[in-house]
RNA sequence: CGGGAGUUAGCUCAGUUGGUUAGAGCAGAGGACUCAUAAUCCUUUGGUCGUGGGUUCAAGUCCCACACUCCCGACCA
């Protein structure tokens, strides 16, 4: 293995019990996205996705269409990962599924680890309990209507009342723990207005948590010699003790003494939706705690994405699939989108006029065509090679450091998630680029002063360089055309691999400048304008 | 009900520890240019910073109340 440092991400594992829509290929992008710029940025990576195949619910629905759990769940997992792979171009290292042999041994050890630490004890949990929703609800949660019997108030869902026999993780004993950790890393969760809510909902008090199950058997086992002389019943671990390891599994666990854990344990960043922070944020590094095991350094919790305004939701039918989007917008476009229209973690509304304006705008006229004209330009009037630029003047340098000053901008923007900061800094330097291009008029240099129109037409395609291996992890697709398009020798694969993070279209080339006398290919436009159909 | 977040130009957003005439992009208007993807550049219209109070020499920026929107309220992508 390298020196390189490391750097592990995950998206959340996702339950798949339905089709994936643009919410799901927001996280899917967006953990891409800060993955591919590490890569490019020298780490080595280890990116990991996955699904979340257990529990009761899809137990049922296997029983009725007549498959097993795992053929259902293996059909499912497989509409989410040709989302990943077909449509978002997604470059994640492994694809989990949590019915995975080694997440069995991870969570079993952890399942151990946290017993010894005697954290977990049997119990039971009585109450009513709701099969649709896999939930329990406290009498006031519930009312009896006139067919005589009780549902849940909040989703409607019939209860029945139900007692059983269960393991409880004591999460109670770690209040204190958790709001020291909080206190000592005030980084831990992203954005701050959202780990605040986590951190008033923990000074409030900790239950201890249900954290297996007798009624089903679609699960990891909790291991028998673990409840030998406690009961005779078979457990199965409950949603999240199984769920949340699937981040260690990834890292080799239970094995910590291999090169692979030691490298990747702990995980830096857990990308995640606000609708699961809790579970982050709270029972994950208390069940690390009790387990003795070291805490992942960063969540950070992306907000919801909203049609024109609306929750999107299959009754008012306004859910949109990552594909159609892709399709009528293309991939890059759609990528560059999410992340450059609203601030990460906050919620997002978009509009087909939103999308086709970010494409056109920003896409299309401030880059592409910014390219476009000067790359034709060389074309015509430099021989089709990178051309020599004279001594440069004021109004080169400082365009020249402007886009020199947006790696470190990107870093730091990057290094908290803030995609939307970093794109709007680099657009600011396009912005600048064009006004440039504009003030030196290099069409009219031609008549009076081609070596001075040399320098410009130079000056125009390095900012392009720099600007466009920044946005490799963005638009890796066009990025490369960019690139490519500039002459800089193929390297790495914008950030697919961990071999990105060396030659000419890595990072490190960040200072480097084009090379007069490359010979350029014919110019061709890289980002065409919507077309509406 | 309890707790929390938000409310800045038509739209999407910036606004540092309170300090001179509140910013950007898009959209709109006018002009320029012709290298370029009817793109670009320049100029410009547009905001009583949700409402009402308060603290202060000074508040979008702190405090209180109200309105509207949204989130969470215990095991639910």
């Amino acid at each position: 293995m390298s020196d390189k440092p490391s750097y592990y991400l995950t998206t959340a594992i996702f339950y798949p019990n339905g089709e994936p829509h643009i919410g799901h290929a927001y996280e899917y992008i967006s953990a891409d996205v800060m993955a591919r710029f590490k890569r490019l940025d020298g780490y080595e990576v280890y990116f990991q996705t996955g699904s979340d195949e257990h529990g009761q619910k899809m137990q049922l629905s296997a029983e009725k269409e007549g498959l097993t759990p795992y053929e259902l769940a293996t059909r499912n997992a497989a509409v989410f990962k040709r989302v990943d792979d077909e449509v978002l171009d997604i470059s994640y290292d492994r694809f989990i599924r949590t019915t995975d042999e080694d997440h069995y041994a991870a969570s079993q050890e952890i399942w151990r680890r946290m017993v010894q630490a005697g954290d977990i004890y049997l119990d039971k949990y009585a109450g009513w309990y709701s099969i649709r929703d896999e939930r329990f609800y406290t009498e006031d949660e519930t009312e009896v209507r006139d067919d005589g019997e009780r549902y849940s108030i909040e989703t409607g869902t019939p209860v029945t009342w139900t007692e059983e026999e269960s393991y409880f993780f004591r999460l109670s004993a770690y209040r204190d723990k958790l709001l020291k950790f909080y206190a000592d890393n005030p980084d831990y969760a992203g954005p701050r207005s959202r780990f605040n809510e986590v951190i008033r909902f923990v000074e409030n008090g900790l239950n201890d948590l249900s954290i297996s199950r007798t009624s089903f058997d679609w699960g990891v086992p909790v291991p028998k010699d673990l409840t030998a002389g406690e009961t005779d019943l078979d457990h199965v671990m409950y949603v999240w003790v199984d769920a949340l390891t699937n981040y260690l599994t990834g890292a080799g666990f239970p094995d910590t003494t291999s090169e692979r854990y030691r490298k990747f344990w702990p995980a830096d960043l857990h990308v995640i939706g606000k609708d699961i922070s809790r579970f982050h944020c709270i029972f994950w590094p208390a069940f690390l705690m009790s387990a003795g095991l070291p805490l992942p350094k960063r969540v950070i919790i992306h907000g919801f994405l909203h049609n024109a305004g609306e929750k999107m939701s299959k009754s008012v039918g306004n859910v949109v699939a990552p594909d159609a989007w892709v399709n009528t917008y293309g991939l890059d476009a759609v990528r560059f989108f999410l992340l450059r229209e609203f601030p990460y973690g906050s919620d997002g509304s978009y509009t087909h006029d939103a999308v086709v304006s970010r494409k056109n705008a920003d896409l299309a006229n401030n880059l592409g065509n910014l390219a476009q004209r000067s790359l034709s330009m060389i074309a015509k009037n430099c021989e089709g090679r990178v051309p020599e630029p004279g001594e440069l003047t004021e109004a080169d340098t400082a365009l020249l450091n402007q886009a020199k000053e947006l790696l470190a901008i990107n870093r730091e923007a990057y290094e908290v998630q803030d995609f939307h900061h970093a794109l709007e800094r680099t657009w600011h330097v396009l912005g600048e680029a064009n006004a440039y291009f504009a003030e030196q008029a290099p069409w009219q240099l031609k008549k009076t002063n081609e070596a001075r129109m040399r320098t410009v037409l130079y000056v125009t395609a390095e900012v392009i360089r720099k600007v466009a291996l920044l946005t490799q992890p963005v638009m890796p697709g066009s990025a490369t055309k960019l690139l490519d398009v500039l002459g800089v020798p193929a390297s790495g694969d914008a950030g697919r691999t961990n071999a990105s993070g060396q030659g000419p279209r890595s990072f490190a080339a960040f200072g480097e400048k084009l090379v007069p006398g490359t010979p350029l290919p014919k110019p061709q436009p890289v980002f065409p304008r919507h077309e509406e159909e």
